[in-house]
DNA sequence: TGTCCACTGGAACGTACGGCTT
DNA sequence: AAGCCGTACGTTCCAGTGGACA
């Protein structure tokens, strides 16, 4: 006892003692917004002078905006939203901003129900129809005689999943309210989202348009300067390492998000590891480590039923199964199911799962057609056998099979 | 050249649940 | 309490299909 508890302070005090790297990591997480973003000067104008109407309490525009992960979208719009509405509201006007990410809003009623909190209305989180609770946002707006600028994010996913019919009835509201009006600003990551629209919306919507670039790898240089300048010590970092941060997220197509993550996650692993310098070895980690938690956190999350099919397609690959293809997998699956005692799904609905699990990146699922023997999908595992064992054995039911032999494998 | 396999994937529908309005 | 609503998750049905094989 007396032994762990002298282990315990050296721990403690090897922490206190430690290097310190950072003065302000949250400066490095994704949803800080800098008060400077470089190379994003032309969009800020653009997306100003199309706003600026607004101080009038006339209607802006709207805006559509393009761009893929990590451009800036998402930072220069609530940049310019942010000091639009300060400057409103100095001179008395009556302007309200409300952000929504679609993607994780997840419903059409859901994103109704942000609108009508930026307004101060109630909706229950269940329970209405969905045209009641379009009806009370549009009252209510037009009670307040608010200008609201909505800002739908990740549009793309709510509209593949639910159509355009919110965006429709948005653009709308300014044909049917007296005293209340509404701009919206939709952001993309899919170039070819507009093919989704009704034409009657697209006109609406993209009254202006804005394209975000990709960063090349000198701008991204220039974008982690400035924040490691605030965010870490003096003479912390390497320029070695800072480059490296930046040429890798530029080869995932300039993503400054990537970027800022690699460059947190390294000051962090160097915090821990006691090293007073930031290098490229500890970018090269970082880079590793934010790939096998993103991984990580998906196979702990994942619903039973998606396991039991991961742990199907990493039993036959451990069984020396050249090709898995669906109807394989699901015979296993069917044997787990039964070993566990739990119900089994229908093939189609695993097919289905094996799509999403292909999707996150865990699979490769690929349609191929094998002549006379039908047409199928050839999954392969992308991720290693030791990961999804490590992570199984931890998991209460997952550790009952990780280490079974499928009885309908032995006479393949 | 036509057949036919083993699926794929879209669509409609069912069920359970939490929660609203009346 | 009854009736309705949105959401999540699943089933059932079925037309469609790429290409090996006879």
């Amino acid at each position: 006892m007396q032994n762990s508890k002298d282990q315990l302070d050296d721990i403690f005090d090897n922490f206190l003692k430690r290097p310190k790297i950072f003065t302000d990591r949250e400066v490095l997480r994704p949803d800080f917004i800098p008060n400077h973003l470089p190379h994003r000067d032309d969009q800020i104008h653009q997306i100003a002078k199309i706003l600026a109407p607004v101080l009038d309490e006339e209607r802006g525009s709207n805006i559509f905006i393009y761009g893929k992960t990590g451009t800036g979208k998402t930072a220069v719009v609530k940049y310019v939203l942010k000091r639009l509405i300060s400057r409103g509201h100095e001179i008395g006007a009556l302007i309200e901003d409300c952000y929504v990410n679609c993607r994780l809003v997840g419903t059409v009623y859901r994103v109704l129900l942000k609108l009508g909190e930026s307004i101060d209305i109630k909706i229950p989180f269940t329970g209405l129809a969905t045209s009641e609770v379009y009806d009370r946002f549009e009252n209510a707006l037009d009670n307040k005689g608010v200008l609201l600028l909505v800002v739908l994010d990740e549009i793309d996913a709510l509209v593949k999943e639910y159509g355009d019919n919110l965006i429709y009835e948005l653009t709308r509201v300014n044909e049917t309210l007296n005293k209340g009006k509404v701009s919206i600003i939709c952001i993309s990551n899919d170039l070819l989202f507009k093919d989704l629209l009704d034409p009657r919306v697209i006109s609406s919507l993209s009254e202006e348009e804005v394209v975000f670039r990709p960063y090349t790898a000198p701008e991204l240089n220039d974008i982690l300067f400035e924040r490691a300048d605030i965010s870490f010590k003096d003479d912390v970092l390497t320029a070695g390492a800072l480059n490296l941060c930046s040429a890798l997220a530029a080869a995932e197509h300039g993503d400054a998000r990537r970027a800022l993550d690699l460059l947190r996650v390294a000051g962090e692993l160097t915090e821990r590891d006691g090293d007073a310098k930031v290098t490229e070895e500890h970018v090269r980690r970082a880079q590793k480590k934010i790939e096998e938690d993103r991984v990580v956190l998906v196979l702990k999350t994942l619903p039973i039923h998606s396991k039991l099919v991961l742990c199907s397609i990493y039993l036959m690959k451990r069984s020396k199964v050249k090709n898995a293809i669906t109807g394989d997998v699901y015979e296993v699956y069917v044997e787990l199911c039964n070993t566990l005692g739990l119900e089994f799904l229908t093939q189609r609905r695993i097919s289905g799962l094996i799509n999403e699990l292909d999707i996150t990146g865990i699979l490769n699922a690929r349609v191929v057609s094998l002549g006379r023997y039908g047409r199928t999908k050839k999954i392969r595992l992308a991720i290693s056998n030791v990961v999804i064992k490590n992570v199984f054995s931890s998991d209460p039911w997952m550790n009952k099979i990780i280490d079974y032999v499928p009885k309908c494998l032995l006479n393949k």
